[in-house]
DNA sequence: TAATAATATATATTTAACCATATATATGTC
DNA sequence: GACATATATATGGTTAAATATATATTATTA
């Protein structure tokens, strides 16, 4: 059950380290799984999970079911203002270390599921 | 003494409510005294000057003494992405209850501090 | 049975709130 | 001008609440 998305609320979900750094990841690449971000943040798979309940229960992410994977996108159906919100952070953070640290890590990932299956 | 202000540590300073709604407010009112944001948010003043320590101390807004009274401004020096992110956030903001009610006591209260004096 | 993801529980950390008090400026009185 | 007092703002210290973390366990699919 998702609620209704505030302002306040969004930027509380954006304010934490390990959400903002998938969705900026995610902002990036469309779709990612747990696994995939697990390893590009170098964490433990509970801990991206957990967060990405959150995101979902909030209506900030949807998921989609493929085989063993649960892949991640940021709602399509966001508002006009949190995309802005979302680009703007993203134009902030697109020259921070930890951000090329994260996208250089996922993308050296051998094994990634392929996302060119039933998108 | 500032420091570097990443996009991280300003969505954690954002997502505090008190600090949303008065930099919001401050956003529509270009400068304000700290007696009142505490009116206009209906709090008292410790708290609002606890937070604007905060906001100076991380470059989020500049100050500047009259007399008795301390106006606040959102610094000017902002980089781009931090300036479209608080638009964007005012965007979304803008038709919200709180927000409202806020500007409305905002402009209700009376004997606040001239201006247009040394500006 | 192996791999991926979700959740439950307990613990730790962060952070905001409150109260009391300190500082700075302004104003009034002698 | 010196002194007391009022107003505006800042800060120290403690407590409480919110929130993230780690570990263990469960669920789902291949």
């Amino acid at each position: 059950m998702t609620v209704e998305l505030t302002p306040q609320k969004f930027l509380k979900l954006l304010s934490d380290s390990t959400r903002l750094r998938c969705l900026m990841l995610l902002l990036q690449q469309d779709e990612l799984c747990v696994c995939e971000l697990t390893y590009a943040l170098d964490t433990i798979q509970p801990k991206i999970s957990r967060h990405f309940a959150t995101l979902r229960q909030n209506g900030v992410v949807s998921d989609r079911r493929s085989g063993q994977w649960i892949h991640y996108r940021i709602n399509p159906d966001l508002p006009d203002w949190s995309r802005e919100l979302l680009q703007a952070t993203l134009s902030g953070i697109k020259d921070q270390k930890q951000f090329k640290t994260d996208l250089k890590k996922l993308r050296g990932m051998s094994g990634r599921p392929d996302k060119r299956v039933c998108n």
